[in-house]
RNA sequence: CGGGGCGUAGCGCAGUCUGGUUAGCGCGCCUGCUUUGGGAGCAGGAAGUCGCCAGUUCGAAUCUGGCCGCCCCGACCA
């Protein structure tokens, strides 16, 4: 009997928040862990994470970053020395105020020996890389430092999303030191040119690079810089920051050096993280109804190869065919690696079989059964469009990289697409509130997107903006500047902005 | 942390208002046979301290009190 016509329920349409629940369940990516908040990534889910640090790991390092590990835990004090950053931060701490547990009257397990001075589980390492950053640096020479680590960080959410918002969750945290303002600034620049690209070019997402705005900033940044992507609800999301910290950490923590004069001045520090929450991204950009769409670059499996058959003999012919198929397309190069092809001969019927590879999102399916064998062809699916068709073997092998290439292109092309369609300059405050008033108050369809308008910074906009729960997304770094007038106060304006409903 | 909802087999639920034999159903799981090119059919089977603790009662999944957890909506956030 077959099961609706999509694999999750409820569709995109449907429930938007529902969907992507289900599309997480039924890709195996992860699931809710007893821990509060916090996620258990599946195999398939770890996976594609992997190959995300692969890649951007790759990128670090071209740009001339070592990785380095600092602790878990940062002393309370550490956190205190950055004003901003301690009323960022502190509530949303996980704190350590114990060092072991002893049997309490009653049987269960207390806390005994308390901490002198607690210890807080890093919702971020600033402080803590600083500290070390300190004692490091002395002189001109010792610059510029260039280090990211990998790491887990927790942040004591009050409402968790998988892969969205998690407690604890997954990133990587650059921290850089540098003698001048101008080098800092690029490198903050610089650091969200690798997130643009990685975003753009591995996991077909259109970003908007930019600027937020002083409300949205990093606690104890100068400024923050983040990409911006629009998901298939047409809501933000901010997929990556990196931070310019001007001095305001060298200070805080006596990072100082000598410089070429003899004189002792403060570096300048930067900062820059994208998290787990990509694969969050990387699903709400690409996934349909029947389950996850991967980018072929991303991808733990490019392809599969599907054995179809119905007796022993068949079963072995058909494998045999599988296996040199197999061997064939690994030995095909796709960006810069071997392909990666699984076979899957577990004895599981077909239809089954094929729905489990949907719904993983793996790019191309290959189904090889006795007429593939007779008429040496491959029986070709592309997840992306759903596409079927029967290619001669040898074509299929020689196509293969390209075919992969094909999907990653249609996909970032799809997504701009998307962002194309829902973006809008918009010069009137109506029309700026029937662009974010959906029509069905009780139960809000997906509506609005991304609009571009005048602004200015002047407290009268924030109720605006709060009534319709759009937030300010960020100041482009390459949108047009031309002036105009703010469409909340009237006053000039230097160039728009990106306004928008936000994750 | 405020408002609302919910905890019964691995998952999803019914039963609770109106206490009463052995707590059911669907999916999944196990075994066998038949099947197998888009989510199989039949037969048999395993699996539950009814979230936890206390109370009321001859008797509690059901009533009372407390606690814990989860989900949704707000405020906060990568």
């Amino acid at each position: 009997m077959a099961k609706s016509q999509h694999a999750i329920s409820p569709t995109r349409a449907e429930d938007y928040p529902q969907w992507f629940q289900q599309v997480v369940k039924a890709a195996d990516l992860a699931e809710v862990s007893p821990v509060r908040g916090c996620m258990v990534i599946k195999p398939w889910g770890y996976a594609l994470w992997e190959n995300m640090q692969r890649v951007l790991d790759g990128m670090f390092k071209e740009t001339g970053h070592q990785n380095a590990y600092f602790p878990l835990f940062i002393p309370m004090s550490f956190l205190e020395k950055e004003a901003a950053h301690v009323e960022g931060f502190a509530k949303e701490c996980a704190v350590v105020t114990h060092y072991r547990l002893e049997m309490g009257p009653d049987g269960r397990l207390v806390p005994a020996g308390p901490l002198e001075e607690p210890l807080i589980v890093r919702p971020t390492s600033e402080t803590i890389v600083g500290a070390m950053y300190a004692k490091w640096i002395q002189s001109y020479r010792d610059l510029p430092i260039l280090i990211n680590q990998w790491a887990n960080v927790v942040r004591w959410e009050l409402r968790t999303r998988m892969f969205l918002r998690t407690a604890e969750f997954l990133w990587q945290e650059g921290h850089t030191a540098h003698a001048t303002e101008a080098e800092a600034w690029d490198e903050t620049r610089r650091m969200l040119g690798v997130y643009a690209r990685f975003a753009e070019h591995y996991m077909a997402m259109p970003v908007i690079q930019g600027e937020k705005t002083a409300g949205e900033r990093f606690p104890g940044a100068v400024s923050t810089l983040s990409i911006e992507a629009m998901m298939q609800d047409r809501k933000a999301l901010q997929a990556g920051t990196s931070h310019f910290l001007g001095q305001n950490f060298a200070r805080a923590q006596e990072i100082k050096f000598q410089d070429q004069q003899g004189q002792e001045v403060y570096a300048w520090t930067t900062s820059w993280g994208v998290s787990t929450r990509l694969v969050g991204a990387l699903l709400m950009t690409h996934s349909d109804d029947d389950g996850l769409v991967l980018p072929p670059r991303l991808a733990p499996q490019q392809a599969v190869i599907l054995p179809i058959y119905r007796d022993d003999a068949q079963r072995t012919a058909v494998l045999d065919y599988c296996r040199a198929l197999q061997q064939q397309l690994q030995g095909v190069t796709y960006d810069q690696s071997p392909l990666r092809v699984a076979l899957d001969d577990r004895d599981m019927r077909g239809g089954e079989k094929n729905w489990f590879y949907i719904k993983r999102g793996v790019p191309l399916r290959l189904e090889i059964g006795p007429k593939e064998l007779e008429r040496q062809t491959v029986f070709v699916a592309r997840r992306d469009t759903g596409e079927k068709a029967s290619v001669a073997r040898a074509e299929l092998v020689a196509t293969a990289a390209q075919r992969l290439d094909e999907i990653q292109q249609a996909l970032f092309q799809r997504a701009l697409a998307l962002r194309t369609a829902h973006t809008r300059g918009i010069d009137s405050l109506d029309e700026f509130r029937a662009f974010f008033t959906p029509q069905n108050a009780e139960e809000p369809e997906i509506h609005g997107g991304f609009a571009l308008c005048h602004w200015c910074d002047d407290p009268s906009v924030a109720p605006v903006l709060d009534a319709l729960k759009v937030t300010i997304r960020c100041v482009p770094l390459d949108g047009d500047h031309e002036p105009g007038r703010c469409i909340f106060t009237g006053r000039p304006s230097r160039q728009r902005v990106v306004f928008a409903k936000a994750y």
